[in-house]
DNA sequence: AAAGTGTTGTGACGTTTGTCATGCGCCACG
DNA sequence: CGTGGCGCATGACAAACGTCACAACACTTT
């Protein structure tokens, strides 16, 4: 035959303008077509089981379904599609997370456009298309330390409510809550709570 | 003559792909040429020298230096180029100072990309290109009620940094710290220091 | 069955934070 | 030339925060 059939791409990234652009630069790629587009996780998952794409490229944090939970979806529904993690940030607990959902690729938004195409294509061949620079880095990165609760907590804190309102938005002692915030601080080794969000938010954590 | 001269453009963006995918789409314009690309607004300011293009498109938030660090900077040179800032942030701060700083355009990233052509059109044609939803909430957009000092400090509390840091590292009483941070509070009507930067950086104070 | 881990709670203690009153020097604006 | 705004400071008090010790219960792992 002349042309072989076009890579079946689904997009899911929630910034109107790169979202468009790279999907028109990817439809100019002779092998690949982008067969929907989708802004938030929960659209990109109803698609994902519309179309069947080849390649899923998604983003991270989006509203309505981030894409390491909108990854984790598509694993838990046997979804035959391959999973790509574009995203700005390089955290080592979201390559993590992304691994474990059972993504093929992890590329930063810091890279070419043209590496794009091409980690579509390694990931559609079946290879895998994660950042050397990342990867390493990520192989070293400590665990997340955090219990469930822990992170709740932090991620709260570190928004700017008090241990008063956190209690009593979760049920709990405001003395438990202030237990949690001691115990997070000691394990991350920060000086407070607001800088206990901030390291755990900078690893991926949060 | 066959065809008008293109209009030359300078892009400074600090993701490369998005950079490289808008620059790769305006060359496809027949009437739009991207003569030079900046990852940062010092680069930004060095080429706009070298190239004098007829219109930057600038991203604000990039290291070394802001997209609105940079425009004030050639406002102050007396620069010919029009400039049009494009952002994630609807922050009516922003809005307000970019057009202080003599922006001419001010254009979201969740904004389709086909948008950017047209607002360099215009821009290059002496009108302004200003999201009409964002300007609409910047007229009735309060000013800023922060002074300089209690921006500083705002900044380093909501970084998680304690009274008594931040009073040594800007040479200042820890007393002196908590008053600002009081008077900060109660401007913003926050609840606490941490509340109060978070409101503060949602409207583009900080 | 024992050990470990996570969740939740209490009480007590010292530190940090937020508020308020008050004061002084400086500079710009009318 | 005063008046007000800003920067800076001190002292004092109440509230919030961070730490520690200790304890109970559920659940998993060994």
């Amino acid at each position: 035959m002349a042309t072989a059939k076009r890579i079946r791409v689904l997009l899911a990234e929630d910034q109107t303008m790169l979202r468009g652009a790279l999907s028109q630069l990817l439809e100019l790629e002779p092998d690949i077509t982008v067969i929907a587009q989708a802004a938030n996780g929960r659209e990109a998952h109803r698609m994902a089981r519309e179309h069947a794409p080849d390649v899923i490229v998604t983003d991270i944090e989006m509203p309505e379904m981030t894409g390491l939970e909108f990854a984790a979806a598509l694993k838990e529904s046997d979804s035959k599609s391959r999973v790509i993690i574009l995203t700005t940030f390089a955290r080592p607990g979201y390559l993590r997370r992304a691994l474990d959902a059972g993504a093929r690729g992890y590329l930063l938004k810091e890279r070419p456009a043209s590496e794009l195409a091409e980690a579509i294509r390694r990931v559609h061949a079946g290879l895998r298309a994660v950042d050397p620079a990342l990867a390493a880095e990520a192989w070293g990165a400590d665990e997340d330390p955090l219990t469930d609760r822990e992170r709740q907590i932090l991620q709260r804190a570190g928004d700017g409510r008090s241990s008063a309102e956190i209690a009593t938005e979760l049920r709990l002692s405001e003395g438990t809550v202030r237990n949690y915030l001691s115990e997070a601080i000691a394990k991350l080794g920060a000086a407070n709570r607001v800088d206990a969000a901030r390291i755990a938010r900078t690893r991926g954590w949060l």
